[in-house]
DNA sequence: AAAATGTTTTTTCCCGATAAAAGACATTAC
DNA sequence: GTAATGTCTTTTATCGGGAAAAAACATTTT
C-alpha cells in the first residue's frame, strides 16, 4: 500500500453532492475543474457512479439515474489525507498536557504512532518547523519550543506589525480596487452573523480568517500573506481544543471587526490604525489568557 | 548506497587539522563535541587514523605519530552533505538565464539531473519553500515564482521593518548585556578589514551577516531571527554569481556598518534609526541593480 | 476545428529497507 | 565514583519501488 486514494474519495463525495442539483453531469474536463482534480480522476469517479447504478455514462451523455443515498459516500475519514491524519495527531500531542518545552521529537516513533512510514512524518514536520513551534538538530532529533507565553508573544508582536502595515495599505487602495466589494460583501456576512451570534458563533472563526486574510492581502508582500498561515493555524488548532467563553469572545471580535471595516472604509489612516490595534489587542489578551500559567519554557 | 557518510568524512578533515597543534588527541567525548559529531562517528575517524599511521591509539592515549599529508584528506566534495548539493543545484538553474517565472519544477528530472533520489528532492523543495521562490500546486507540480524585482521589493520590505526594530531594541540594550562585547568585537574585525579592503573584500560576507545576526538577535523574536535565513540565503547566492563592483560595494558596507555600530552604542534612538535607514537603503538598492531588468513576472 | 473521449506516459506520494550516525548501556580505567 | 572506553540499540538520512493521480498524446464526436 503505496499511496491512499483519499484525492478520489473525497472528490467521488464531492461529485455525489452535485448529483441532487442536475439530471445529468457536464463534460470531463469540466467536472475536473470543478472538483479540483485530474481527468484520470474524474473517470475513475463516473466509473464507479456507473457501477454503483447513480448514473448511466456513454460517452458524452451521463445521465443521473437516482439520487444519492448516505451509503454511497466514502466515510469521512477516508477522505483525509496524509499530511492531514498527521498535522491532527502532531497537534493534539503538541496542546495536551505533557508537552514541555525542550522535549525531543522522535520520527520513527511518531509514525509508528500514527501507522504511517516515516517519510511523510519527516516532511511533515520540515513544513510544520517553519510555524516556529519545532526545531532541528543536524542529523539529529527535533526538539519541542513548546506552545509558551513566548511563542504567542512573538507571534503576536509580528502580526501586529504586519497587520497595521497592511491595513493601512488597504486603506490607501485607490476607489476603483476590487477589494471594496468584497470588504462590503464580509461587512453583510459579519452582520448576520452577529444578529443570530446566539446559534452560530462558532461560524465565526471561520470569517475570521478569510476577513484578515483580505487585509493582508493588501501589503502585497508575499512574506506578509504567508506569515498568516502561522496565524491561522495556532488559531485553528487553539481554539478547537480551548471553548472556554467562545461564544462572548466571538460575539466582542464580531463587533471589534465591524468596527475596524467601518474604518477602513472612511479610509481615515488614523481612525484605521485606532481600530485595527484596538482588534489586535484583544485577540492578543484572548490567546495569552487561554495560555496556561505552567506552560513556561524550560531552562535551556 | 543508502546514506552517504559525508559527516565522517567531513570531521576527519577537520580532525587532521587539530593534529597540526598537538602531541596527541583529546578523550572521545571531548572530540565529539569539538567536532560537533556522537561519538560513534569520532571512532570511526581514530580507527582511520590509527590505519593511515597518523596516530597510535590505545584506549586512552591517542599520540600523534606524524603530520597530515594532502592525501590523508578526503576531497572537498565528499564533505557535502546531500541538502548542500541540491541546493547548489538548485539555485545555480534558478539564477541562471530561462529561469522565468511561471515555470514548473519536475521533482523527478531534478532528481535524475543531480543523481539522487526524489525523497531528498521533495525534502529539500519543501525546506526551501519557505524562501517565497516556489510554490506548490497540491497533487501535482512545483510553480517558480521567480527571482523578480518584485521579490527583492518584498523581500526588502520585511527586512528593513525587521531591522530597524531589532535595531532599536539592541540599542536599549542594558549596559551590562553581553551583546556589547560581541559588538565591540565585530567592531574591530570591521576596522581591521577595512584597512585591508583592498586584498579583503571577499571576506565581507561573512563579517557582513555575523553583523546582521546579532542586531536581530536583540529582537528576541524568533520570527525575525529566522526570517534572516532567507535574506542570508538571497545574499549569498546572489553575490555569488554577481560580482559586479563586487569591492567597491563591500567597502561602502564596511563604512555604514561603522557608523551603524557607533550608532548604537551612542544609544541614541534616533541615531540608530538613521544609520540603519542609510545602510538598509543602500543594501536595497545594491540588490535591485543587480537583478536583470527582463526578470519579471509573468502575467498568470 | 474545437472540444470531447479514449489511451498511454509521466510524475507525485508514500512505504519499506538499509547504511550512517546518534544514543544508551555496560564495563573498565584512573 | 567520575569519566573514560567498549559494545549494543535506536534513529536518521536516503534510496528504489509501486500505486494513485496528473499530464500528454491519440482518436473520435459534434
Amino acid at each position: 500500500m503505496s499511496k491512499s486514494n483519499n484525492v478520489y474519495k473525497d472528490a467521488f463525495n464531492r461529485c455525489l453532492r452535485l448529483l441532487d442539483e442536475t439530471k445529468s453531469l457536464p463534460s470531463e474536463p469540466e467536472l475536473g475543474t470543478l472538483l479540483g482534480v485530474s481527468r484520470t480522476t474524474v473517470r475513475s469517479i463516473l466509473s464507479r457512479m456507473e457501477e454503483t447504478g447513480l448514473i448511466a455514462w456513454n460517452k458524452r451523455s451521463k445521465t443521473v439515474l437516482r439520487a444519492p443515498r448516505p451509503e454511497d459516500f466514502f466515510p469521512e475519514e477516508e477522505t483525509d489525507s496524509l499530511a492531514e491524519i498527521i498535522e491532527r495527531s502532531f497537534m493534539r500531542r503538541l496542546l495536551a498536557e505533557g508537552a514541555e518545552a525542550g522535549m525531543q521529537i522522535n520520527e520513527l516513533e511518531l509514525a509508528r504512532e500514527i501507522g504511517v512510514g516515516t517519510t511523510s512524518v519527516r516532511e511533515f514536520l520540515i513544513r510544520f518547523s517553519r510555524f516556529g513551534l519545532i526545531e532541528k538538530r543536524r542529523n539529529s532529533h527535533w526538539v519541542l519550543k513548546g506552545f509558551t507565553r513566548a511563542f504567542a508573544l512573538e507571534l503576536t508582536e509580528i502580526r501586529e506589525m504586519f497587520e497595521l502595515r497592511s491595513a493601512a495599505a488597504f486603506a490607501a487602495l485607490p476607489e476603483d480596487s476590487a477589494v471594496w466589494a468584497d470588504l462590503d460583501r464580509l461587512e453583510v456576512e459579519h452582520r448576520q452573523l452577529a444578529s443570530e451570534i446566539a446559534t452560530r458563533f462558532n461560524e465565526f472563526s471561520e470569517l475570521d480568517e478569510r476577513f484578515h486574510r483580505l487585509i493582508h492581502r493588501a501589503s502585497h508582500n508575499r512574506f506578509i500573506v504567508d506569515f498568516y498561515d502561522v496565524i491561522a493555524m495556532i488559531f485553528h488548532y487553539h481554539y478547537q481544543w480551548n471553548k472556554a467563553e467562545e461564544r462572548q469572545r466571538n460575539e466582542v471580535a464580531v463587533q471589534e471587526h465591524l468596527a475596524y471595516i467601518a474604518a477602513l472604509k472612511s479610509r481615515d489612516p488614523g481612525k484605521v490604525d485606532a481600530a485595527c490595534r484596538k482588534h489586535l489587542k484583544s485577540a492578543r489578551q484572548t490567546l495569552l489568557s487561554s495560555i496556561p500559567e505552567g506552560r513556561q519554557a524550560q531552562p535551556a
